[in-house]
DNA sequence: AACTATTGATAAGT
DNA sequence: TACTTATCAATAGTT
C-alpha cells in the first residue's frame, strides 16, 4: 500500500524503519481490536521494537496476563529456555527436574484429552479415552444445560419483574393523564397552565435492567464485583472507528 | 474494505463472523510477520477463536516462549503477590514457583477436560470446552477406526495365509496317510514298524500365529512418519510476499 | 504530522 | 472452501 510495492525485508533507512514502525504498529494493533470486536475472539500482541520498547494490546475482555495463561495450558512447546539454562548451572534443581518432568506427563495426558499425539497408544487406550472424553462430555453439557436453565430463569424472572413495574408506571401515567385531562378541564375554566407531562410512553428504568450476558455468564451474580476491570488500556486508534 | 463500511461491533450472523474471522487472522498474523521483518522488531501474536481454537504467530527469529518470557521480564513490577516472599528466598524460586503454578494451570485445565470442577467456569467457557472436547472425540474416535480397520485387514490376512497352510499340510497328511496306508500294506508282507504318525488332523505351528492382540495392538505401518508436518512454523500467507 | 497516490485487505457475492 | 470483484483502508513516499 502507498507509492510503489514494498519489498519484504528489513528497511535498512533507520528514520523510514522508525517511521514504518511507528504506522504498522497502529495499524497491526487496530486489526486485532478490530478482529477481537468482530469475531467475538481473544486477541493478545506483543510487540517489541528494534530497540527493545515494548507495545502490547489485549482484548479488554481479558487482559494479556489471562490470555497468556491460556495460550500456556494450550501450548505445548515446552522446552522453555529457562529451564535449559537454569539446567546448566548445576543440579541444585533436582525438585525442579522433578516438577519439569511432571509438567511432560501432564501435558502427554493432556495432549492426548484434546486428541492429538494418538498415534502411540493402543487401541485399548484409545478405548479408555473415548469413554473418558464421553464422560466428560456429559458432565460437561450437563453443566451447561444447568448454566443455561439459571440463566433463563433468572431472565424470566427479571422480565416479570420489569412487566409488573412497567404495569405500575403505565398505571400511574393513565392517572396523571386522567389528572391531566382534568386540569386542563379546569384550565378551559380557570385558565391554569399544564404542568409537564412525560414524553414516552414506556418507562424502563436501564440502570437496574439485567445485562443479557448470556455470552460471557459470570458465576455469582458478582454484586459489586469486577466483571471487567476495565483496563485503561485505550489506544487512540480505536477512536476513529 | 470490502463492500460497504463495517461497524466495529460484534458480527450476529455465525457464518459470516466465521469467514471473517477466518481472513481478518490471516490478514492479521500477515501483517504482524510484515511488521517483523520491515522493521526487525519482535512479534507476538495469540488469537483464540470464538470457539477457543488457537492460532498463534511469533516471528521467527524468536520463539513465542522466548517473546512471552520477555514480556514477563518486562511487566514483572504486577508479579508481586507470588514472588514477593519466593524472591526473598533468591530468584531461583521465581523460576520454581513460574513452574509450579504452571502445574497449577495446567492441572486446572485438565480437571475441566475430564468434566470436573466446572463450578467456576462461565457458560461461553464450557461452551468452549464442550466443542474442544468434541473435536477430540472426532479425532480419538478416527483414530479408533483406522486402529480397528488396521487390525481387522491384519487378521483376514492372516486367517487366508493360515488356511492356505492349512491347505498345505492337509495336503501333506493326506500323502502322508496314503504312504501310511502303503506301507501298512508293505508291513503286512515285510512286517515292519509304523514310524510316528501325527495325531491331530489339523497342524497349525502355534508359535507363528499372530497374536490376536486387538487390544495392545502397537502403531503399524506407518513407516513414513508423522502425517501431520508438524507446524514448522510455515504460514501460507508467506508465500505471496 | 499531514497529504495523496497506490497498493492492500476484505465484505459480499458465486 | 476457494475464487472474484467492488470498495474501503492502510500506508509509502513526499511535503
Amino acid at each position: 500500500m502507498g507509492r510503489g510495492r514494498v519489498q519484504l525485508k528489513r528497511i535498512e533507512n533507520k528514520i523510514n524503519r522508525q517511521v514504518t514502525f511507528s504506522k504498522r504498529r497502529s495499524g497491526l494493533l487496530k486489526k486485532a481490536h478490530e478482529i477481537s470486536v468482530l469475531c467475538d475472539a481473544e486477541v493478545a500482541v506483543i510487540v517489541f521494537s528494534n530497540k527493545g520498547k515494548l507495545y502490547e494490546y489485549a482484548s479488554t475482555e481479558s487482559s494479556m496476563d489471562k490470555i497468556l495463561d491460556k495460550y500456556e495450558r494450550y501450548s505445548f512447546a515446552e522446552r522453555s529456555v529457562v529451564s535449559a539454562d537454569l539446567d546448566a548451572q548445576g543440579n541444585w534443581c533436582y525438585e525442579y527436574s522433578k516438577l519439569k518432568s511432571k509438567i511432560d506427563s501432564i501435558q502427554k495426558n493432556q495432549r492426548h484429552l484434546m486428541g492429538e499425539q494418538l498415534e502411540g497408544l493402543s487401541l485399548k487406550e484409545i478405548q479408555q479415552l473415548e469413554q473418558q472424553l464421553d464422560n466428560s462430555l456429559k458432565h460437561i453439557r450437563s453443566r451447561k444445560n444447568q448454566k443455561m436453565t439459571d440463566s433463563i430463569s433468572a431472565l424470566q424472572k427479571k422480565e416479570k419483574e420489569l412487566q409488573e413495574q412497567n404495569k405500575l408506571l403505565e398505571k400511574e401515567l393513565s392517572e396523571k393523564r386522567k389528572a391531566i385531562t382534568q386540569q386542563s378541564h379546569w384550565e378551559q375554566i380557570e385558565a391554569v397552565p399544564a404542568t409537564s407531562p412525560s414524553t414516552s410512553n414506556f418507562l424502563i428504568t436501564a440502570n437496574s435492567l439485567p445485562t443479557l450476558n448470556i455470552g460471557t455468564f459470570q458465576a455469582g451474580q458478582n454484586g459489586g464485583g469486577d466483571t471487567t476491570p476495565s483496563e485503561v488500556r485505550f489506544h487512540q486508534w480505536m477512536l476513529r472507528h
